[in-house]
DNA sequence: CTGAAAGCGCTAACAT
DNA sequence: ATGTTAGCGCTTTCAG
């Protein structure tokens, strides 16, 4: 037996297709005579709507993507985690797609390629992608942009506030009486907006305590992971006035920079304080455990997923906003020695 | 302007859409004169096939689903990243799903549902699923199963030497002069093959060295995470008589035991030697970094992809095949000091 | 090498 | 409340 069709269980219970679509899409109101006679049909032909068949017809897929540039980076783990059951409860399949942080990958990924047609709106993390590539997109793609690309107007954005999150950072160390304080992740470079972010907050803590920055201990790396936390952790260490405490723009990057601390035989945070960014699982198990800027995670994945459906199913065009999600700032003793 | 379709393509060349089809999917031989007119137009009209389309009237969807039961466990997420350009590069597309490892969300899935015209195959690493789950599943479904579920001949099955691997990483623990060595991560009932696996290694290695076996000592988890290591690990403490070496079944388990050794102001490996399982990057920055078995996943994830391509390919049944990756021992500090 | 035409299985006007 | 029917846009057999 191959798989029976609307048409068949129609037959068989004797009604019109279009009462058979009436029972499973539960659209119009039926009889519950007519309605048992079907289900019986579907049950005896064990039939299934074909999904396909649907999409073409009413030109939806019922699938979102997620874009993000890596997949092995726990932040991103951890969002989809939350993203996925999301758009799950709401009708949504969940498809993935990682970019590397390419750039014409995410530009082909948010253009009017044959892909389109399988994806009814886009939630992405965007590396590589400058401001004027997002407004090139394809228009009609419904889209919500996680991380720091703010806002044309014409999509989403959904973060947390990065300057205010990076202040607090920097304040914690001031107030632990660190006074040559280093960060590493600055991107200074057009894509970098979120690393940039975070970096005028470091610079607005020194202001606010009236510190002097030392421009020399801001450390640019191009990924936010733990092997370019390692090196820069390093070349600060390697200076003659090496710094007594690092911000670091991600958790990943904060254990690279104190696996390499811990190597030369220092001591954290006693001889160098490290605050990290994320609040991944990883930093709470390390040792020491990372004080770190905790996003809502849940929160941000909520929204973005809500937001997208919602711009999926408006016919007019929907505005685009800025969303914020709260963010905490928990210390551990990669700061504090005896913290919680 | 609206969405063009193949048609409109076929009217502006002057040729039939039977044309433009064989143009945009290089099917026949064209000739070149005709070819150009058809990609004039098509760049003229910036059209794009219609891929819902073209998937009703082949009756493929050029996806394939990935599930895992949990999204943030490193171990995955490395997997994920090997498996989704592979597949990319052979023309599917890669949906992604997560099941907490809930059986009847696995059952609904490998299941006759609707869903079911979404993918044209199925990766899956199950948890809850039991071998008779496995065999009652829709059997038009392409799988490939990750982790331990002997095949029954109808699926394949890519994974490594548990047995083996485990038995070298206690071998490995006695080679370094420990005798009292526990195990963390049993699961002794029926869908806990995997864990079993490992736990005859770990018998296997004794009997090798003519060491009984402490059962006590072998402890039970329900997953295999970081908080389940801790806990694992505070209740060996906790005895008179505490082993002077454990053996864990994934780097997760191996981290939050390592943990609550370190919180205990126990050194490791002086006190207590800790392996791992997994070789997730965690392991390779931590502190002390973990000792563990490293499966191939870059084979794993290929084997599975091209594998279940394969299958998705044939016409006939094809038989379900055992396939092994390579694995090795990583020995780091958390069981030799001065380890690499 | 190209054209004509019949579906793929479902949805959704429109009609009753 | 249910039936009729015309597509959705592409693939593909069969002719020529």
């Amino acid at each position: 037996m191959g798989e029976s069709t609307l048409r068949d269980v129609a037959e068989l219970a004797g009604v019109s297709p279009r009462t058979v679509s009436n029972v499973v899409n539960g659209y119009a109101r039926v009889t519950d005579a007519t309605r048992s006679k079907v289900e019986h049909a579907i049950a005896v032909l064990g039939y299934r709507p074909n999904v396909l068949a649907r999409n073409l017809a009413t030109g939806r897929s019922g699938q979102i993507v997620v874009v993000v540039p890596y997949l092995d980076t726990p932040y991103f783990a951890e969002l989809l985690q939350t993203i996925i059951p999301t758009a799950r409860k709401a009708g949504y399949n969940v498809l993935v797609d990682q970019t590397d942080g390419d750039r014409d990958h995410e530009v082909e990924l948010i253009g009017r390629g044959p892909r389109r047609f399988l994806f009814d709106g886009m939630i992405i993390s965007p590396l590589g992608l400058s401001q004027e590539d997002l407004s090139l997109r394809d228009p009609t793609l419904p889209l919500v942009v996680l991380g720091e690309r703010p806002s044309d107007g014409t999509f989403d954005h959904v973060g947390i506030d990065d300057v205010a999150a990076a202040t607090e950072a920097v304040r914690h160390l001031i107030s632990i009486g660190r006074r040559r304080i280093a960060a590493i992740g600055d991107q200074p470079y057009p894509t970098g907006e979120a690393a940039q972010l975070r970096t005028r907050g470091f610079r607005a803590a020194h202001t606010a305590a009236s510190l002097p920055v030392d421009e020399s201990l801001i450390i640019s790396t191009t990924r936010f992971n733990r092997a370019d936390g390692a090196t820069a952790m390093a070349a600060l260490l390697d200076r003659p006035d090496p710094p007594d405490a690092v911000f670091c723009y991600s958790d990943l990057v904060a254990s690279g920079a104190i696996h390499t601390a811990l190597q030369r035989r220092l001591r954290v945070p006693e001889d160098i304080a490290v605050i990290g960014y994320d609040d991944i699982e990883d930093g709470r198990y390390g040792r020491p455990t990372i004080s770190t800027i905790s996003p809502d995670k849940k929160a941000i994945a909520q929204l973005a997923v809500e937001r997208l459906i919602m711009r999926i199913g408006s016919t007019e065009p929907v505005l685009g906003v800025e969303l914020r999600a709260a963010h905490r700032l928990i210390p551990r003793e990669s700061t504090l020695r005896d913290a919680p």
